[in-house]
DNA sequence: TAGTAACG
DNA sequence: AAAC
Protein backbone atom coordinates (compact mmCIF):
# COMPACT_ATOMS: atom_id res chain seq x y z
CA UNK A 1 0.00 0.00 0.00
CA UNK A 2 1.26 3.06 -1.25
CA UNK A 3 -1.31 5.75 -0.30
CA UNK A 4 -0.58 7.42 2.58
CA UNK A 5 -2.85 9.03 4.28
CA UNK A 6 -1.84 11.77 7.15
CA UNK A 7 -4.34 12.54 8.97
CA UNK A 8 -5.16 15.85 9.95
CA UNK A 9 -2.10 16.85 8.88
CA UNK A 10 -2.67 20.51 8.47
CA UNK A 11 -4.45 21.94 11.96
CA UNK A 12 -7.85 24.18 12.20
CA UNK A 13 -5.79 27.07 12.28
CA UNK A 14 -3.66 26.38 9.03
CA UNK A 15 -7.23 25.25 7.49
CA UNK A 16 -8.06 28.77 7.94
CA UNK A 17 -4.64 30.08 6.66
CA UNK A 18 -4.70 28.04 3.48
CA UNK A 19 -8.97 29.26 2.74
CA UNK A 20 -7.96 32.82 3.26
CA UNK A 21 -5.43 31.63 0.59
CA UNK A 22 -7.48 30.00 -1.65
CA UNK A 23 -9.98 33.22 -1.90
CA UNK A 24 -7.09 35.09 -3.44
CA UNK A 25 -6.73 32.05 -6.06
CA UNK A 26 -10.58 32.17 -6.65
CA UNK A 27 -10.60 35.76 -6.86
CA UNK A 28 -8.34 35.84 -9.92
CA UNK A 29 -9.60 32.60 -11.32
CA UNK A 30 -13.02 31.63 -10.88
CA UNK A 31 -14.91 28.34 -10.73
CA UNK A 32 -15.90 26.81 -13.69
CA UNK A 33 -17.91 23.88 -14.70
CA UNK A 34 -16.18 20.84 -16.24
CA UNK A 35 -17.75 18.94 -18.76
CA UNK A 36 -17.50 15.90 -20.46
CA UNK A 37 -15.61 14.66 -23.32
CA UNK A 38 -17.82 14.02 -26.21
CA UNK A 39 -21.53 14.05 -24.02
CA UNK A 40 -20.84 17.59 -22.66
CA UNK A 41 -22.99 16.47 -19.69
CA UNK A 42 -21.77 18.76 -16.88
CA UNK A 43 -19.86 17.54 -13.25
CA UNK A 44 -21.31 18.28 -10.34
CA UNK A 45 -18.02 19.70 -8.85
CA UNK A 46 -17.01 22.74 -9.75
CA UNK A 47 -13.13 23.30 -10.37
CA UNK A 48 -10.39 26.07 -10.83
CA UNK A 49 -6.87 25.83 -10.80
CA UNK A 50 -3.36 27.66 -9.70
CA UNK A 51 -0.07 26.59 -11.01
CA UNK A 52 1.87 26.90 -14.34
CA UNK A 53 -0.77 24.12 -15.82
CA UNK A 54 -4.51 23.47 -14.98
CA UNK A 55 -6.59 20.49 -15.35
CA UNK A 56 -9.26 21.04 -17.41
CA UNK A 57 -12.20 18.97 -19.11
CA UNK A 58 -14.77 19.85 -21.64
CA UNK A 59 -15.93 18.38 -24.69
CA UNK A 60 -13.18 17.97 -26.39
CA UNK A 61 -11.46 15.94 -23.57
CA UNK A 62 -9.02 16.25 -20.58
CA UNK A 63 -6.05 17.92 -20.80
CA UNK A 64 -3.53 20.59 -18.98
CA UNK A 65 -3.32 24.12 -20.19
CA UNK A 66 -1.85 27.32 -18.62
CA UNK A 67 -4.82 29.15 -18.69
CA UNK A 68 -8.37 29.61 -17.82
CA UNK A 69 -11.12 28.36 -19.57
CA UNK A 70 -13.73 31.16 -19.66
CA UNK A 71 -11.36 34.30 -19.09
CA UNK A 72 -7.85 33.12 -20.38
CA UNK A 73 -5.87 34.12 -17.98
CA UNK A 74 -3.21 32.75 -16.92
CA UNK A 75 -3.31 30.42 -13.34
CA UNK A 76 -2.30 32.10 -10.19
CA UNK A 77 0.36 30.81 -8.21
CA UNK A 78 0.11 27.89 -6.09
CA UNK A 79 0.27 29.17 -2.29
CA UNK A 80 3.78 28.69 -0.57
CA UNK A 81 2.28 27.14 1.84
CA UNK A 82 1.30 23.87 -0.26
CA UNK A 83 4.85 23.95 -2.23
CA UNK A 84 5.76 23.44 1.22
CA UNK A 85 3.83 20.28 1.74
CA UNK A 86 4.78 19.14 -1.68
CA UNK A 87 8.47 19.37 -0.84
CA UNK A 88 7.86 17.74 2.66
CA UNK A 89 5.82 14.84 1.40
CA UNK A 90 6.56 14.28 -2.33
CA UNK A 91 10.11 12.78 -2.22
CA UNK A 92 10.99 14.68 -5.51
CA UNK A 93 13.20 17.06 -6.52
CA UNK A 94 11.27 19.22 -8.44
CA UNK A 95 8.04 21.58 -7.61
CA UNK A 96 4.06 20.53 -8.21
CA UNK A 97 2.85 22.23 -11.63
CA UNK A 98 -0.50 22.00 -11.23
CA UNK A 99 -3.24 22.74 -7.94
CA UNK A 100 -6.42 21.34 -9.05
CA UNK A 101 -9.16 22.91 -6.90
CA UNK A 102 -12.41 20.73 -6.28
CA UNK A 103 -15.46 22.46 -4.69
CA UNK A 104 -17.79 19.94 -3.79
CA UNK A 105 -21.09 21.25 -2.57
CA UNK A 106 -24.57 18.67 -0.77
CA UNK A 107 -25.08 15.83 -3.46
CA UNK A 108 -21.74 16.71 -5.22
CA UNK A 109 -20.21 13.08 -6.15
CA UNK A 110 -16.93 12.44 -8.27
CA UNK A 111 -17.19 9.11 -10.02
CA UNK A 112 -14.53 6.28 -9.58
CA UNK A 113 -11.08 7.39 -12.04
CA UNK A 114 -7.52 7.76 -12.12
CA UNK A 115 -5.55 10.65 -12.59
CA UNK A 116 -3.69 10.13 -15.53
CA UNK A 117 -3.81 13.21 -17.75
CA UNK A 118 0.02 13.92 -16.69
CA UNK A 119 3.01 13.28 -18.93
CA UNK A 120 4.91 12.23 -15.97
CA UNK A 121 3.86 9.28 -13.39
CA UNK A 122 7.35 9.75 -11.50
CA UNK A 123 5.91 12.26 -8.57
CA UNK A 124 3.18 11.08 -6.41
CA UNK A 125 -0.40 13.33 -6.12
CA UNK A 126 -1.13 14.87 -3.14
CA UNK A 127 -4.62 15.69 -2.38
CA UNK A 128 -5.33 17.78 0.60
CA UNK A 129 -9.26 17.75 2.08
CA UNK A 130 -10.92 21.10 3.49
CA UNK A 131 -14.42 21.66 5.05
CA UNK A 132 -16.96 19.07 5.30
CA UNK A 133 -15.99 14.91 5.25
CA UNK A 134 -16.06 13.44 2.06
CA UNK A 135 -16.95 9.53 1.38
CA UNK A 136 -14.39 8.72 -0.54
CA UNK A 137 -14.03 5.39 -2.50
CA UNK A 138 -10.45 4.15 -3.66
CA UNK A 139 -9.44 0.96 -5.61
CA UNK A 140 -6.24 -0.68 -7.72
CA UNK A 141 -5.19 0.08 -11.14
CA UNK A 142 -7.62 -1.43 -12.64
CA UNK A 143 -11.45 -0.75 -13.15
CA UNK A 144 -12.16 -4.34 -11.81
CA UNK A 145 -10.16 -4.17 -8.58
CA UNK A 146 -12.58 -4.06 -5.30
CA UNK A 147 -13.01 -0.71 -3.86
CA UNK A 148 -13.05 0.70 -0.21
CA UNK A 149 -14.71 3.34 1.38
CA UNK A 150 -13.46 5.52 3.50
CA UNK A 151 -14.21 8.88 5.35
CA UNK A 152 -11.73 11.77 4.22
CA UNK A 153 -11.91 14.62 7.00
CA UNK A 154 -10.78 18.56 7.14
CA UNK A 155 -6.85 19.08 6.92
CA UNK A 156 -6.35 15.34 6.18
CA UNK A 157 -3.47 14.54 3.69
CA UNK A 158 -3.38 11.56 1.24
CA UNK A 159 -0.51 10.70 -0.96
CA UNK A 160 -0.88 8.69 -3.96
CA UNK A 161 2.52 7.24 -4.85
CA UNK A 162 4.57 4.27 -5.87
CA UNK A 163 2.15 1.21 -7.50
CA UNK A 164 -0.79 3.62 -6.26
CA UNK A 165 -0.01 6.34 -8.23
CA UNK A 166 -2.51 5.54 -10.72
CA UNK A 167 -5.40 3.88 -8.33
CA UNK A 168 -9.23 4.46 -9.08
CA UNK A 169 -10.63 6.83 -6.81
CA UNK A 170 -13.97 9.03 -6.45
CA UNK A 171 -16.44 10.76 -3.87
CA UNK A 172 -19.06 8.82 -3.39
CA UNK A 173 -21.11 11.83 -1.33
CA UNK A 174 -20.18 14.59 0.85
CA UNK A 175 -21.46 14.41 4.72
CA UNK A 176 -23.24 18.48 4.70
CA UNK A 177 -22.61 20.32 8.02
CA UNK A 178 -19.79 18.31 9.41
CA UNK A 179 -17.57 21.00 9.23
CA UNK A 180 -17.97 24.56 9.94
CA UNK A 181 -14.69 25.63 7.69
CA UNK A 182 -15.83 27.39 4.64
CA UNK A 183 -18.42 30.08 5.80
CA UNK A 184 -20.36 28.81 2.53
CA UNK A 185 -19.81 24.85 3.98
CA UNK A 186 -19.40 22.41 1.51
CA UNK A 187 -15.56 20.81 0.39
CA UNK A 188 -13.17 21.54 -1.13
CA UNK A 189 -9.88 19.48 -2.62
CA UNK A 190 -6.69 20.58 -3.69
CA UNK A 191 -4.16 17.89 -5.62
CA UNK A 192 -0.97 19.09 -6.76
CA UNK A 193 0.74 17.31 -9.37
CA UNK A 194 3.63 17.35 -11.00
CA UNK A 195 2.45 17.17 -15.04
CA UNK A 196 5.80 17.31 -17.23
CA UNK A 197 9.11 14.50 -17.09
CA UNK A 198 11.87 15.92 -14.73
C1' DT B 1 -15.93 5.23 -17.53
C1' DA B 2 -13.75 12.61 -13.53
C1' DG B 3 -21.06 11.19 -16.64
C1' DT B 4 -26.15 9.18 -15.92
C1' DA B 5 -30.11 5.83 -15.03
C1' DA B 6 -32.39 1.56 -13.89
C1' DC B 7 -32.54 -2.43 -11.19
C1' DG B 8 -32.48 -5.58 -7.15
C1' DA C 1 -34.67 5.23 1.66
C1' DA C 2 -29.91 5.08 1.00
C1' DA C 3 -25.98 2.87 -0.36
C1' DC C 4 -23.63 0.06 -3.32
Amino acid sequence: MTVQILPERFKTEDQRALVADLGAVLERAPLFVPRMPRSGKPFSVRMTNCGPLGWVSDIDGYRYQPHHPETGAPWPEIPQRLLDLWHEVAGVPVGPEACLVNLYGPGTKLGLHQDRDERTFEAPVVSVSLGDTAVFRIGGTTRKAATRSMRLASGDVIVFGGDDRLAYHGIDRILSGSSSLLPEGGRINLTLRRVTPF
